[in-house]
DNA sequence: AGTCTTTCTGCGAATCTTCGCAAGAGCTAT
DNA sequence: ATAGCTCTTGCGAAGATTCGCAGAAAGACT
């Protein structure tokens, strides 16, 4: 297939080497939807390669995030992986309450980008750029306990406070 | 002092009960200059209260962090903590070469926030944004040894290849 | 195919961060 | 000041992620 020859063709222009774990982390995660967390890309990688160490895979996903192949996304504090289309690198908008994440229009992105060079001389990497937030269902029922849209993540789903008793929040 | 109480109404504000604990990571971390690391923090407070326990520091910083009283920056994949000027939200750039943290001008920023909003319904919550890329010194100075900022930092000081023998990159 | 050199992987240990739970400490009302 | 209710803390353990090292494997050359 086309692709594990890009992927090939992309390490070893880098000079990396070109290896099984390399080329079968890239192809389960191009083969799962959206974003997936590093335990959920071994699992998969398992079906195939079942003594391929965790840790591997966590060096994989990063240095193929390097090298523009894959997209890294904090969501809830634990990294996820998502295959990066060629060509195009947006960041992302992660709810902090459901959790759910979604690309960032690249207009806006791209403006703030030259902005910020210009004015500071940072280089923003659009690519790693994870936002912070509150996605649109969200913020209409603050605090309330809806369920729908929770896309099959791994982490994060809790609809904090209301519960009664003495004043506002509480946590921890 | 005014910060204590300030800290003290804050916390009770949201429900919250005022603890020796929540008051000695606060007045730390305000004691300390710029972004510091969580066990730095923990540190810090334990001249004063030598039984405080990291996990606590943990979870203090991040309660503050959520009442606005501190701003949480990821340096490096490690949490840091700056003391959050009343009024004044701003993001952060973090260069991925040297780990330098400087404030994101508000306005860009403000500008994205609204556009974002406006166009996607989500809310950009800008204390929380840290933004990653090259500060102007690296991308000037790409894959040179530069050593003059580092600002007391606890991770991340490398400046990976430059290694004479194939070709490109390297790394892991 | 065989050898050599350098990179990668698997594995165990280390680090950073969060969790669960019982004991301890705020607040409120008495 | 005391008692009671609930929130917090300290502590040990679990999760998530990275590191260090010795053996396995890639790529270059013969």
């Amino acid at each position: 297939m086309q692709h594990q020859n890009d992927t090939a063709e992309a390490l070893r222009a880098t000079g990396h080497r070109v290896t099984i774990q390399r080329v079968a982390v890239l192809e389960a995660i191009r083969e799962m939807e959206g974003h997936v967390a590093v335990d959920q890309v071994a699992t998969k990688v398992r079906e195939k390669h079942p003594q391929m160490d965790l840790a591997t895979v966590y060096r994989t996903a990063g240095l193929l995030s390097r090298l523009h192949l894959l997209n890294e996304v904090s969501i809830g504090g634990v990294s996820h992986y998502e295959y990066a289309a060629p060509g195009q690198r947006h960041g992302h908008m992660v709810c902090e309450h459901c959790s759910r994440t979604t690309h960032a229009p690249t207009t806006h992105l791209d403006e703030l980008r030259e902005e910020l060079l210009r004015d500071t001389g940072f280089e923003l990497h659009l690519e790693h750029l994870t936002m912070s937030g509150l996605c649109r269902d969200c913020r209409q029922d603050e605090g309330h306990s809806h369920s729908g849209h929770t896309h099959a993540q791994t982490q994060h789903h809790e609809h904090s406070n209301s519960t009664g008793s003495g004043r506002g929040e509480r946590q921890q």
